[in-house]
RNA sequence: GGUCCCGUAGCUCAGCAGGAUAGAGCAGCCGCCUCCUAAGCGGCAGGUCGCAGGUUCGAAUCCUGCCGGGAUCGCCA
């Protein structure tokens, strides 16, 4: 249910019947006629810019299709007036009993009110974390987890079929790195003197790892030379390190469909396929670069290697996928994997990196259009930086210090559903402020708070109904007399709801689930404000003492909103308080 | 220097497929808060949407060029 598309649905067929009718010409083409919530409230309900979208086409002015419009939509009884203004905007008013309509029809459809059917079953595939086996995720991986996942989340609600993806990089040297990294710590566990030296992971984390070596190898590696550990060391390194990732993202809330392993590239001729692919639509080819523009590094020398043409697909420059060793660059591994997932048969790829690999958008999109002929596109949405504060106070992150800030050290100190709504209060590409007292902080300029507190305020109306004796069943607010919602702040929220299933189709369109959190934000606002007109104003009140019909009634609004709310932090993978302490 | 992102109120930020007089919170100023649904409420003020062109009936939004900030820039992932 979307009362827009409703509307517009009725501006189209007024516009039908006016070519019909010989009022506007055939032919004309109505994609551009948006129904929308004018900006200035006052301007009514909804706007059509049909007219001025026609004037041209149909060669007439653009108020004189409006007035026509206007008289045709005047006969529907939803539209209780249509007036024409500015330079041909048509306003509508709707009539009271569509907006308690709406009521019902948001509690008849419960959690699925909003759900969209545009994805129309498209298969996506997001992937999103992917960071190197070699340590606990911090801060910044975490948003990339929560505004990946929440991502996937509003793509489900708007029907299409997500799979949740997960990239390990643990093919390259960091891999490597890892590997002796615990190697020391295996030595160490087994009480031997050991210097971690630059180039090799200290961090505490590993210490377990090296102690179940220990426990596993007892002497046997000990003295050895890496041709005897190194490999197993790797895999049971990065088998340790997934397991943290894991657990770290569980604890965030986040559960993947899939954790691909670029490792499982090498050695099986997937690279070399991909490769071959390029090759074969002559992509592939031997040359020299230039030097990048205006900054020649100090070491430059004109070096010939195996280059991809990417500028055949956008790219500014070639791209290396060959070392001059002869081993992969990593390039390489990232297209097979972009090409096992066009192989799988995906409409859309979308990839969540940090902001950091900007630079890689254009090779990626180079190679997935060449892979699959164009013919799925792919997204790549970048995540800027997390700056953390303690109080309004910076918070310095040194890794060497051993102060740097783990995806757990932050949801320990403020729970999951705190951590993912205050992610995704910026929009992706915007950096964010992350204070760890302020996101606690109980008072309206703590969103968290504000949409939890609203959800609460609902959940307690819901128990002091109950206590009074009122049935508060679904099923009862729906069958109640919402004639009675007649009120101008009551419609005013239920005009906010109505907007609800718009928010999801946009935040979906532009892959954007900040969008979901600002408007429960609003939504929160406007439940808020009339609560309080309920201070003034006691017949605004939800429960009406000794009078359960007309509580029933007025509750059918807040629990709607209840609803909608749920349904928001659902995607956002909040769960709804029901009491705030 | 090339590429990408950002630049909107004093501050932090929204701004929907281009739409009407550009919004919110904070801070500032003025009221209210013995009744009631604690985690306040109402109001006022605050803007050359970085700058300059262009497209359009119409531009914060699209295009081009500048200015400022950030990220990144051939065998590291």
């Amino acid at each position: 249910m979307n009362l827009f598309a409703d509307i517009r649905a009725l501006v189209i067929d007024a516009l039908d019947a006016m070519t019909e009718a010989g009022a506007l010409p055939a032919g004309l083409s109505l994609d551009n006629v948006t129904v929308e919530p004018p900006r200035d409230p006052a301007h009514g309900d909804m706007a059509t810019n049909a007219a001025m979208v026609l004037a041209k086409p149909a060669r007439a002015k653009p108020r004189d299709i409006a007035e026509a419009l206007a008289e045709r939509l005047g006969g529907d009884d939803r539209i209780a007036s249509a007036e024409v203004a500015g330079p041909g905007f048509l306003n509508l008013r709707l009539a009271p009993s569509v907006w308690q309509g709406l009521v019902r029809g948001v509690l008849e459809a419960g959690m699925a009110y909003g759900r969209s059917d545009m994805g129309q079953g498209r298969r996506v595939n997001v992937e999103y974390v992917s960071a190197n086996p070699t340590g606990p995720l911090h801060v910044g991986h975490t948003r990339g987890a929560v505004f990946g996942d929440a991502l996937a989340s509003l793509l489900d609600y708007a029907g299409h079929e997500v799979t949740r993806e997960y990239y390990i990089n643990d093919g390259g040297a960091q891999v490597d790195v890892l590997a002796r990294s615990v190697y020391l710590r295996y030595l160490e566990a087994l009480g031997r003197e050991v210097a971690f030296e630059d180039g090799t992971y200290p961090g505490d984390y590993l210490i377990p790892v090296g102690e179940a070596l220990a426990r596993e190898k007892g002497e046997a590696w000990v003295d050895q030379p890496e041709e005897v550990w190194l490999e197993e060391a790797r895999g049971f390194a990065t088998d340790a390190m997934m397991d943290l990732i894991r657990a770290d993202l569980a604890a965030l809330g986040v559960e993947m469909d899939l954790f691909f392993s670029e490792k499982s590239l090498y050695g099986t001729g997937r690279i070399e396929a991909a490769i071959e692919d390029l090759r074969g639509k002559d992509l592939i080819y031997r040359g020299v670069l230039e030097p990048p523009k205006g900054k020649m590094p100090e070491d430059w020398e004109p070096r010939e290697q195996t280059l991809f043409r990417s500028t055949a697909h956008g790219d500014d420059v070639d791209r290396p996928i060959m070392k001059s060793d002869g081993g992969w660059t990593y390039f390489a591994p990232d297209i097979a994997y972009h090409y096992d997932k066009i192989s799988r048969g995906y409409d859309e790829l979308i990839d969540v990196f940090g902001a950091d690999h900007g630079g890689y958008v254009k090779r990626m999109k180079a190679a997935v259009s060449a892979l699959s002929e164009g013919r799925v596109p792919l997204d790549v949405k970048l995540t800027q930086l997390v700056k953390l504060f303690k109080n309004g106070e910076p918070f310095k992150m040194s890794k060497r210090a051993g102060t740097f800030v783990t995806l757990r050290d932050v949801v320990d100190q403020v729970g999951p559903d705190v951590t993912r709504f205050v992610m995704l209060t910026r929009k992706n590409d915007a950096p964010l402020d992350f204070d760890f007292d302020k996101v606690l902080e109980q008072s309206r300029e703590n969103p968290v708070f504000y949409v939890q507190y609203a959800h609460a305020r609902v959940m307690s109306l819901l128990r002091k109904a109950e206590a009074a004796g009122i049935d508060t069943e679904t099923s009862a607010f729906i069958a109640a007399d919402l004639g009675k919602l007649d009120h101008e702040a009551e419609l005013a929220l239920a005009k906010k709801l109505a907007e609800w299933p718009r928010q999801v189709e946009i935040a979906a369109r532009t892959h954007e689930p900040h969008r979901i959190a600002f408007y429960l934000y609003d939504l929160a606002g406007e439940f808020h404000g009339l609560w309080n007109r309920g201070h003034d104003l006691p017949e605004l009140r939800f429960l009406q003492e000794g009078d359960p019909a007309t509580s029933q009634a007025k509750m059918a609004l807040p629990w709607a909103t209840a609803v909608v709310i749920s349904a928001g932090l659902g995607i956002l993978g909040v769960e709804p308080a029901q009491e705030m302490r």
